[in-house]
DNA sequence: TCTACTGTACCGTCTGGACGGTATTGTCAA
DNA sequence: TTGACAATACCGTCCAGACGGTACAGTAGA
């Protein structure tokens, strides 16, 4: 229960985010992740007794890191109209200009099963919930939160469409839109 | 049963993007799909060789079926300023209004290989393209395709974020920012 | 001594795909 | 008109191998 990183936990994750980017998320197996991650299988099923409860720390793993890191951005400015919206922005292009690879962990977990996906989405609502309430204007803040989200799904799916020109011009898009809400 | 050439073969392609959509894109077996589809495996094994050119099929189909009724539907008023991003947009509602089901089947050729999915990635990217020099704004053309993107990644993955009436709130946004450009 | 592993051996299930067989229809020279 | 052959569209079976998972004995460090 306790969240407290053991160091190798975090080591497995990331090797499981890693072979479903290269080979595919359908092509993740508890002996491939093993070896990616230099423990053995015992060990893998030491910190996940099943494959189950691997995909399950993937997807609680997205939805911490970034729930987390998204909270205390936005908490200084949190009275402040659109400052959600546009937090969710300097965040996504922080990401994008650094290069962070997508959460393909994500994928693996839906190859899996459908149902593992569930408290992702739940997070993404109530995520999107707050950015309309904090918003002048819903309607932008949904524009946001969905044009984001196509960048990311395209990156997910290992589709680089976008050039990074268009991503700077779809955030100054953005902002000048929401500035003028 | 004298059935067209392509009956049993769609009938296939349209068993693996179900498949996909239940079970999960990494659940996808020949066993499962031919059993959905009404056939023996050795009868799919006839159609689709390997598992490989089902997936390329499956990706074949996105690409023809949607980018066939989109020119159809663009021609017409090919020329006007705009005219691609809105039939982009009207195509899109549609697809919503009448649930139809996504393209599940792309997420099982990712699955399967990341790089099945490089023709569909090539196809959109050269939609954009056209998008742009077709639009009196390209950053709102941008800001057109990622958000219906934004809106098909969250269903593709099972994600049932959106209520309909934000969907509509959103074209409605669009359409609006579309005809202010 | 407990935690956090390593290493090896093993089992039942499922999977892709090869293969041989079958029924129907089409083609075409004799 | 017929008989020979070929192509199409499947069916049913079989198999090597990969997979998830179990079991357990061992070990280095705190």
């Amino acid at each position: 229960m306790a969240s407290g990183k053991s160091g190798t936990r975090h080591r497995i994750l990331e090797a499981a985010a890693e072979i479903a980017r290269d080979a595919g998320p359908g092509n993740l197996s508890l002996d491939a992740v093993a070896a990616k991650a230099g423990v053995s299988k015992g060990g893998l099923l030491y910190h996940f007794p099943s494959k189950a409860s691997l995909m399950e720390g993937v997807v609680e793993m997205f939805v911490e890191t970034f729930g987390e890191t998204l909270a205390e951005r936005a908490a200084p400015r949190k009275d402040e109209p659109n400052s959600l919206a546009e937090t969710y922005l300097d965040l996504f292009i922080e990401d994008h200009d650094c290069r962070k690879p997508p959460p393909s962990g994500l994928l693996a977990a839906l190859a899996e099963n459908p149902e593992f996906l569930k408290p992702a989405g739940r997070f993404e609502r109530d995520l999107l919930d707050r950015m309309k309430l904090n918003a002048s204007d819903p309607a932008m803040a949904l524009l946001v939160f969905l044009a984001v989200q196509g960048v990311r799904s395209a990156s997910l799916l290992n589709l680089d469409i976008l050039t990074d020109e268009e991503v700077d011009l779809l955030v100054a898009k953005l902002k000048a839109l929401l500035a003028g809400s």
